[in-house]
DNA sequence: AATTAGCACTCAACATTCAAGAGTGCTAAC
DNA sequence: GTTAGCACTCTTGAATGTTGAGTGCTAATT
């Protein structure tokens, strides 16, 4: 789209104004920076240069006589460009997080776990979403009877992820009917991939299982619905940790704006879209700005990675801040995270 | 504390300054008032009533040259004398209330549709916290093998709410042997109430299950630890909805202000001790103000209703606004909604 | 004894003005 | 290509004045 190699003073100049536009928030003037930067040029080039950045599309100025400030397209050279290796690696952090990882039980306890600690390590707010099992296959089906005419469904995947649902039925079930219809439904549907289970094989095995014993077509209807909606990212549950940190954003001191942006996070199946909506994609994404989709996210910037389990993408975790985000740093934590994240549910949950 | 009996005047008078600051957040002052309100009597007189009731701490004065404005006392009198019939019944909602309940599968999707509904009915932020099951009796216990040498345990209470976990083992479990288990645990759990398995008794029951057959004794440890937790209010989770409707308060355009809030917001445990601390308690708290134990949680005042399974107390559902709050309107709807709660759970778990 | 008109006084809120400071772009010199 | 110098722009914050809603008190009225 442009010419995407600066020469170094441009690179340097862009980086320093990013630097010290993140801390500041504010713009960033030619004088400032020729005092806190050792180039070796006077603010007058300087403030040549920053007209060409401007020109090109890198920078901005919000009005005549301000200093300049980045804009996404100036982020989006940075995070592409002049970001290096994910250095800091939170090592001293590492431990204690592996320690908070220990004491978590189950996969909830993880995801809100994981959550908390990610919004802190960054301290802007962390999405996570739970584990979504479209790519996973049926490791066991097994249907139990409940008291009055129910019955309990549970499903287990071989990422050892756990569902279930009660049912209700109209008919009393032996034991024998129900050793029957486990047998029946472990041959039909485990190991198989929850993403090719599609109606048609459902409808077959249905008609099936009516052929051979005498069961309210309602109980199948029921599973399927359950397998039918296992699919949708925008269904998967998406637990935030950290939204106050929003408010220690300058930038959100503007109640429309926050207002807009906590709107967002208040509805959980857009959270699961824009998180969730391409589970195989690149295993880190950064978004910025315009970039999101939805128009009152222009002023922020998401950062997500995908989680996985024995190499299968499995969900995804993200962070949520101002267009003027540290991204190296936030980078290197979400990357981390996704890491330690995976690994400890497949830890809990197998 | 005090002379409860206002006469009639005075009480007329503050509810109509509740009324108009409830509308205008602002202080109101003796003119607004007898121009807005058919008193009989003069400004004046309004004035000498307004200075009484000051002194008996129902109302408040932000600085000398400033309208009244209600005091927590205030607002406690209002609710406990002034408020009559939770008259407003949300006639016209009620039945696409119904609807909403109708497409909700889950548990899950009850709470947070719940949680989602609630909040938009009353236009403050909502909390809706999950079935606690320590009133419950365990109605089902089963064990299932899981690939690997992994176990699901799956629990089942008499309120239809379904408990499980994965528990590693060391060790293959052959069909007979896991009958035997499970034939074991149901003879010894089934039936009876959570919160009465004391340690005691699950020690008692691990010596004989271990003398009996050859099992490993951290199985037994998980179990009991999955029992051991399932009492704490604060371990609940705890579901929000509308959290950005605080941000319509223009008490809380303050962002300090609003920082605490929503610090609270994000702290489960906190929520869940908030909503949950009180279980077996009356029906219907009102938290006004600084009646709340939490310092920052002075300026919010909180409506928490119970909701029952086949009359067991069995959760807690919650409105959280500023203590100007149409505590009328909220008592109602929260009231309302804890009903339709208990019994829309019980229908999909049962 | 309760009510009310009248009045002086208070205070937040808003608008206006002003000066300071940071920054720019341009030109001409280096 | 770089830089000093300079006129110009624009925000920010402090200072000041004005307005209006509201109060409390006193003395007159019912």
């Amino acid at each position: 789209m442009m010419v995407d190699n600066l020469d170094k003073r441009k690179k340097r100049i862009l980086q320093a104004i990013i630097q010290e536009h993140v801390i500041s928030a504010a713009p960033i003037g030619s004088r400032t920076l020729s005092k806190k930067y050792e180039f070796e040029v006077s603010p007058a080039t300087i403030r040549n240069e920053m007209s060409d950045l401007e020109d090109m599309g890198f920078l901005e100025q919000p009005h005549t006589s301000a200093g300049r400030v980045p804009s996404d397209l100036g982020y989006r050279f940075y995070v592409d460009e002049i970001i290096q290796a994910p250095e800091l690696k939170f090592p001293q952090m590492l431990e204690n997080i592996e320690d908070n990882y220990r004491d978590m039980q189950s996969i909830q306890d993880i995801i809100t776990g994981t959550a908390r600690m990610l919004s802190k390590m960054t301290r802007y707010t962390a999405l996570v979403s739970e584990p979504s099992i479209q790519e996973s296959k049926l490791q066991k089906v097994q249907v139990l009877p409940v008291a009055g005419k129910s019955l309990l469904i549970v499903m287990i995947t071989d990422t050892g992820i756990v569902h279930n649902k009660i049912i209700k039925t109209e008919q009393d079930f032996t034991a024998k009917k129900l050793h029957y219809i486990n047998q029946f439904l472990s041959d039909k549907l485990e190991n198989k991939e929850l993403a090719k289970l599609d109606p048609e094989y459902l409808v077959t095995i249905e008609e099936q299982l009516l052929a051979k014993i005498d069961i309210s077509k309602k109980i199948f209807t029921e599973i399927y619905q359950e397998f039918k909606g296992i699919n949708k990212p925008e269904d998967l549950k998406v637990y935030l940790g950290g939204t106050s940190y929003i408010l220690d954003q300058p930038e959100f001191n503007d109640i429309e704006r926050l207002k807009k942006v906590l709107n967002l996070l208040d509805q959980e199946k857009v959270l699961g879209k824009l998180i969730n909506n391409n589970l195989s994609g690149a295993d880190l994404e950064v978004k910025i700005g315009h970039e999101n989709e939805l128009e009152d996210m222009k002023n922020c910037s998401l950062v997500v990675a995908t989680y996985h389990i024995s190499d299968k993408a499995i969900g995804k975790i993200g962070v949520l801040g101002p267009t003027r985000m540290e991204y190296h740093r936030v980078i290197s934590a979400v990357d981390l995270i996704a890491d330690i994240l995976g690994s400890s549910i497949s830890k809990v949950s197998r």
